[in-house]
DNA sequence: CAAAGCCCTGCAATCGATTACAACATCTAG
DNA sequence: CTAGATGTTGTAATCGATTGCAGGGCTTTG
């Protein structure tokens, strides 16, 4: 029972031709003649063939397959741009090899130099935080490697990469507020150092000042993207003697963290404060109340990083310097409402 | 500047050794002598060597790589999964490639063919769904690979799983209502067919029959593991005349879109029915309430599956058809209470 | 001092596919 | 009828690493 797995040599031999005849029938059917194609069908149908990547990716000094390095794959947010590039890579015959590159204290490197070389023919990077430049010189092997950046990207860097347009976004956020009469206004932000983190801060000041209103230095609270984090802010709110009406938070993770500590002390949203978030991950529109917040087109996200990682592998360089940047949307729901009088 | 990348030819040249001597100092370092092998690892850093893996691959007739075969990337449950395959594989110096089964109608049949062969030397399957025996037995080329089922499992199937006490798990939760002095309970299902849905259900049942409660067949409603069916459930809770005062769902999810929908129409949890969940996502200690749910080790869950599929990879053949189980745990937070005086 | 054993190294075969090239058959046009 | 074009096929080189085998040098032992 356990045999051997079959080579093209062995359907070559049942169906009696050459192997390159084989390789032609099934790679450029054109290209053969329709008996020999017929039989070499049958062959593999008989053999139960399948083809040794390994072998073909040596030959054709090709991989197949695009890496992912996701800071947290936990994170429903990465997650839903993975499958974007998933829905992307597949169907042009790519394998997606995904590592986290909060793995190692060391940094991806170890994960991407294991990924390196033959094993995949380019990256996609979802984790600003990462050194590309120091993991394109680590090896003349990586420095070939195609990259593109999405959602976070590195300031710095050469790399192509698709975003979102997150200034944009805290502007959105910032005058839904503004509209419904909030004039105190606080943010929750990223993490230190993070690129979504000092735009998306930037959006927010730049959107205050615009509509003439005063930019609180009191008001700005520092974050994180997750549910910690605006369990932290929450309890910061709540002792300040002047507390803002509404609060742009971030992230929608750090939103429920905020909302969640809060309405465990007894506030409640949106009476008692105004709360919007930044994601719109699926749990954000069942969440209770259900979160007004700017939504990103996650799936698109990766889908767009897919094939603009595909285009160059395939040679059609985009020219380097390619930023595409997504646009985001306010979805009002439940958590936003007019401030009440004081 | 865009140069060649270097083999291990250029290695050897550089240090002034075979390639023979060049791979026995990178992968068998003691075999070498000290002056062979400092020659080497200089000329490596010189060269910016990395081993290119297909033609590794091939050689070794192994890929050392893993393939996961997820029904849904998005869903949080999955992905905690993966990142603790992850966390198996990689040090193992094994590489991960993931896809989702939903992307072809077909099933997850040319993805798998996909990874075939070289590609991975072994799956570990999160899709219960999934025919694995029409998988294994599309060809001799896949029939080989050693497969591992983890959370979800085929009934049929002979490959090992692992996979949690899902019925002592719904008999947790049934306990923990009736402690409380629930009498009226009922049971929002997973999606038909699913293995998950059938243990948990008989476990409900099982619970409520061993502590001498009525099994109330309209109590069961059907549903699936997202938002949507919770809120569809909602709906069905609200027009019935005997209302349970508890509610087991099959997953977090559900029983977020449950109680978000119950919410929007006036009613409150856990005051006019308590809820309590299945999973444990991270999300659900910061809902509002805060969920009470049966807590699955997904980490582990991930962790054991690698653990297992590298073991059959290495030939450390457990016997087919092991199947451990890992307990879960009762987790009680907000959204379950005493039930209200009628 | 010779035989046996050990360590280290290099030669060359090998993994399984793809593909440049050449050979051959068949067809077309002059 | 023949030169040339066209279409189909097979031969064999190739991708880059690993590894069985054999040989050379050195040490140990009788």
């Amino acid at each position: 029972m356990a045999t051997e797995v079959p080579t093209i040599q062995d359907v070559a031999r049942v169906a009696g031709v050459s192997t390159a005849t084989v390789s032609r029938a099934l790679s450029n059917p054109e290209r053969v003649s329709d008996s020999a194609r017929r039989k070499v069908l049958e062959a593999v149908e008989k053999t139960g063939y399948v083809v040794n990547e390994a072998a073909r990716n040596l030959r054709q000094q090709r991989a197949n397959a695009i890496g992912v390095i996701a800071p947290d794959l936990s994170n429903p947010f990465f997650s839903s741009i993975i499958a974007g590039i998933e829905q992307i890579a597949g169907p042009n015959g790519f394998g997606v090899l995904v590592t986290e590159s909060s793995m190692t204290g060391q940094g991806a490197f170890d994960h991407a130099s294991l990924l390196a070389s033959a094993r995949v023919d380019g990256f996609v990077v979802l984790d600003g935080q990462m050194d590309l430049s120091r993991l394109r010189n680590r090896s003349k092997g990586l420095s070939q490697v195609p990259v593109v950046s999405a959602c976070e990207y590195p300031e710095d860097s050469p790399a192509p990469s698709v975003t979102v347009d997150n200034a944009g976004g805290a502007e959105k956020a910032v005058r839904h507020l503004v509209d419904l009469g909030h004039t105190k206004i606080g943010h929750i932000t990223g993490p230190r150092g993070n690129i979504l983190t000092t735009t998306r801060l930037e959006g927010f000041r730049a959107a205050l000042q615009s509509m003439g209103l005063p930019v609180h230095e009191d008001f700005i609270l520092p974050g994180d993207f997750n549910l910690e984090a605006g369990k932290l802010a929450a309890e910061i709110w709540r002792t300040m003697e002047d507390r803002p009406t509404a609060m742009f938070c971030a992230s929608d993770q750090q939103a429920f963290g905020f909302i969640s500590q809060l309405s465990r002390q007894g506030f409640s949203v949106p009476e008692d404060v105004s709360v919007i978030g930044f994601d719109d991950i699926e749990v954000s529109g069942f969440f209770v109340p259900a979160l007004t917040t700017i939504s990103q087109p996650r799936l698109e996200l990766g889908r767009m990083a897919a094939r603009m990682l595909l285009d160059r592998i395939n040679g059609q360089s985009h020219r380097e310097g390619l930023h595409p940047q997504l646009d985001v949307t306010l979805v009002v729901r439940d958590s936003t409402a007019a401030p009440v009088a004081a």
